[in-house]
DNA sequence: CATATGATGGACT
DNA sequence: GTCCATCATATGG
């Protein structure tokens, strides 16, 4: 049984939790049943002065989720899709990562895409606001020793106004990032 | 209530 | 690469 990641792990900034959450294990229980999932690609989002960040917009419930504490799980609704962030930082400082692509260990899906990821492991909606250490259901263990190869860095994808920091991490060459 | 917009995905050229 | 269906949010009246 691998080890679960404590708040402390997500109390840091959203660029060094996004980048060591690479090579993590997504963990769900749906019904009993355990499915496990390797993290091969995240994006880091910040407060007001990310203008891509849904809290540089004064918006209302997200903005207040993104402050929560660190390991809160927000789950945003874009297009048809739901797209699941972990909390980072501490509180009051709105920072957040986004998982962009899954890759299923222990069954067979598609993860590879923030919109998909949620449809795999039937994220929505109702997880939102809840936490990665009480809950039951969903969950981040250590890797399971598989090594990374490298990280690449990025800009970040889909964004119409990115910062001029590259703030997309994703593990090279793994065939489950959701774009080159 | 009306309207605009987008942290997408899939189909297509 | 381009186009666009689709819907959760934000904002204005």
């Amino acid at each position: 049984m691998a080890k679960k990641l404590k708040k402390d792990f997500f109390s840091r900034n959203a660029k060094v939790v996004a980048r060591e959450l690479l090579g993590k294990s997504l963990a769900r229980k749906i019904n009993g049943k355990f499915y496990k999932t390797r993290i091969v690609e995240t994006e880091a989002y910040f407060d007001e002065k990310d203008p891509a960040s849904k809290a540089s917009r004064g918006n209302g419930d997200l903005k207040k989720t993104m402050k929560m504490p660190a390991g809160t799980i927000l789950v945003y609704g874009v297009h048809n899709n739901w797209l699941v962030n972990f909390v980072t930082g501490r509180k009051g400082k709105a920072e957040a990562v986004l998982i962009r692509a899954v890759e299923p260990l222990n069954f067979n899906g598609n993860g590879k895409g923030p919109g998909l990821l949620t449809r795999l492991l039937k994220i929505n909606k109702k997880h939102h606001k809840e936490n990665l250490f009480n809950s039951s259901e969903i969950w981040v263990e250590e890797g399971n020793g598989t090594k990374i190869i490298e990280i690449v860095e990025k800009y970040r994808i889909g964004v119409s106004k990115d910062i001029p920091e590259k703030m997309r991490f994703y593990i090279k060459d793994n065939k489950h990032v959701s774009r080159k």
